[in-house]
DNA sequence: TTGAACCCTCACATATATGTGAGGGTCAAC
DNA sequence: GTTGACCCTCACATATATGTGAGGGTTCAA
């Protein structure tokens, strides 16, 4: 497909398209006419790019990881050094940070949803202790 | 405490919590001779605020949940319009989406560095198998 | 009373991801 | 053979989060 549809069903940009090869997030084959030519594979991996982005890693890093995500992997092996190793380790470690980071808020803002659909009023007898409860308000963040 | 020990207990940058003020994500007070005055529970809002921003969430959408993460959070109920109520159930949809992309991510990396340091470990301790491993991998390239 | 170590505001600079548009090919349908 | 919908490169613009530094006040201890 050439990127025109590949933008579509990846709702991505084709200036951004271009953009992630520049970065060598993905590569495109050329048509005779110069024209970018894409198969099947890349609207996923678009769509994994993507979604790593919103995730907050940046394209230095999505680089580094995105080779690993292939599969077979084996292909990869050779080019895994000790330092590179690391940095996986270390960007695991990071995104299952983000992952509790992003579960704790949510999970506080889907109670706070619940807690207003259930119909929640004002209870002005149990106004007494707000403020004790400030005190220890923000856990584990 | 003042700005400076704010700062290093959140390994945040001076400039950056001034930031996050002057963008309303937090309020300080302030002395008679102008320095910025926090208290304890600045250490863990600033904490959050960070975790969110690496979670990809722009500041914009951090200043509308945040006020639902405050507990007792009963103060903030009357300001629910039914649009910010909108606005958070599709905050906490992309909040989900983000995590099972991380997720999934997080677990490709995982699995990458689990086969690999049973195949080829750069431990010295363990290296047996490499010679082989680095034939096939020359050829496959 | 001087100096170090804080703090203030303000303004300009940088990096990253993204938008926009100019100037110009390609190609299929009318 | 003209038109419209694609595509190309290149360059400039924008938004967001962050760094850096100038110019200047406050506090405290040597």
């Amino acid at each position: 497909m050439r990127i025109g549809e590949l933008s579509e069903r990846t709702n991505t940009s084709r200036r951004l398209l271009r953009y992630y090869e520049e970065q060598m997030l993905i590569v495109s084959a050329r048509m005779p006419n110069g024209y970018r030519e894409y198969d099947e594979r890349f609207v996923d991996r678009v769509m994994q790019i993507r979604g790593l982005l919103d995730a907050g890693l940046p394209i230095r890093i999505i680089k580094q990881i995105l080779p690993c995500l292939d599969k077979p992997r084996t292909i990869h092996f050779p080019d895994a050094t000790p330092e590179m190793l690391d940095t996986l380790r270390r960007e695991r470690d990071r995104m299952t940070e983000r992952i509790n980071c992003l579960i704790r808020n949510r999970d506080s803002v889907s109670d706070y949803l619940d807690e207003v659909s259930k119909g929640w009023r004002p209870d002005p007898d149990q106004e007494r202790d707000r403020h004790d409860e400030l005190i220890d308000a923000h856990s584990a963040n």
